[in-house]
DNA sequence: ATTGACAATTTCGTATACGATTTGCAAGGA
DNA sequence: TCCTTGCAAATCGTATACGAAATTGTCAAT
């Protein structure tokens, strides 16, 4: 696939700007990267290059790579663009959902509950979610709804690590279960249209209280 | 911004591919564009790189990238996400709409319907959708909806000049305008979706005939 | 004639090298 | 003191060069 290289730069750059590991404005030079990683400058280019697909850097011309993390505006902005994916795909993927697909959820949920490491937390959220979406078949809106997850990621671990608590996100997600098993498309689809609106929510509260 | 030297590349190559003079499956050989374009390897790589993440070439390591056109499954998944972010970026800018958006979308109504250029409409139809969302505020979920329309662009193109003519599109832009000036949102959205959902019919027509 | 292996050629990926642009600093003038 | 001006160092972008992988073509053996 992808050139071999550049992959492991990429994602470590990636995972270091995500965790804040790498301060917001911070420049990359990429001879000191290269030297890092023990290669040349042109695989550093190409994760940085992918990277400013991904809006974690900005490139200048002639000028270099910054470091250029989510705003508290551009993060609220993620998450209504996960609104509309997720609550779209959810209504694409109720009727396609079949007795497994419950079983499993349920069965994730289940684990959910039990699981006390907040390191999982996150990780499970995000595969409920994705379990969520997956029957609607749209294989694109899925891998987009992944990587807004991903971007987020940071910023949802810490909230729920650190005030959100276990028992709201459950008892909602168990709630848009139910409306799935019963076929319930518009309620479900409310539920988690709310479940989300919630979080972005705690977020701006959150980001209020961290400025 | 970007490098320049890749920058044309990466403009010829997509127009090249979305216009469909470049075939499907078709392979890219990074040293005759080079040539082509009196530059080295590393630009092409550059252009090439962009392109994968648009999903319109493949690369394979060692064994270079390939035009990979989004297949009549895809494009109709594309408009599907369409769906899901226009209609909420739309609930979004409603309320945030005020006197001078009115003026500006009926005025492009109007040039929309005075201009005989069949090769205008589909500029104005993506200005039109574009002026919608844009009171949302959302930077991110309008840019991710202007690459929709860009990668769409070819298909829609072709649909409007052959079969579907200016009548009914008109139409409905302008019924949604009007539930936008009285500020129905559940009606402007439903006749968002039912536009888009119209479109996606006539594509999935166009292409089951075209095959 | 078909298949298999091996060699030659093509093509890719990356290291190195070099010109171009920017940045940091120091000296000189207002 | 503060602001310009010029030079040196750092950094970027790309051409060239070379090793590695893959493709293609050839030839012998079945």
């Amino acid at each position: 696939m992808s050139s071999s290289a550049a992959d492991p730069i990429y994602e470590d750059l990636k995972c270091q700007i995500l965790s804040g590991k790498l301060t917001s404005g911070q420049r990359l030079r990429q001879d000191q990267i290269a030297k890092q990683f023990g290669v040349s400058k042109i695989p550093v280019r190409e994760a940085l290059n992918r990277l400013e697909v991904d809006n974690l850097v900005v490139l200048e011309r002639n000028k270099g790579a910054a470091v250029r993390r989510y705003s508290e505006t551009e993060i609220l902005q993620l998450l209504d663009i996960r609104i509309a994916l997720e609550c779209h795909a959810l209504e694409l993927a109720i009727p396609n959902m079949i007795g497994s697909d419950f079983r499993d959820m349920r069965d994730l949920l289940d684990d959910y509950a039990k699981c006390s490491e907040i390191s999982e937390w996150s990780s499970m959220n995000r595969r409920f979610h994705h379990m969520l979406c997956e029957p609607s078949g749209n294989a694109q809106i899925i891998s987009m709804i992944d990587d807004l997850q991903a971007k987020l990621g940071q910023y949802l671990r810490v909230l729920l690590s650190q005030a959100v608590g276990l028992e709201r996100p459950m008892r909602e997600h168990g709630a848009i279960l139910d409306a799935c098993e019963r076929g319930d498309s518009s309620v479900a689809v409310e539920a988690l249209r709310n479940h989300i609106e919630t979080t972005q929510k705690e977020v701006a509260a959150f980001l209020r209280r961290a400025e």
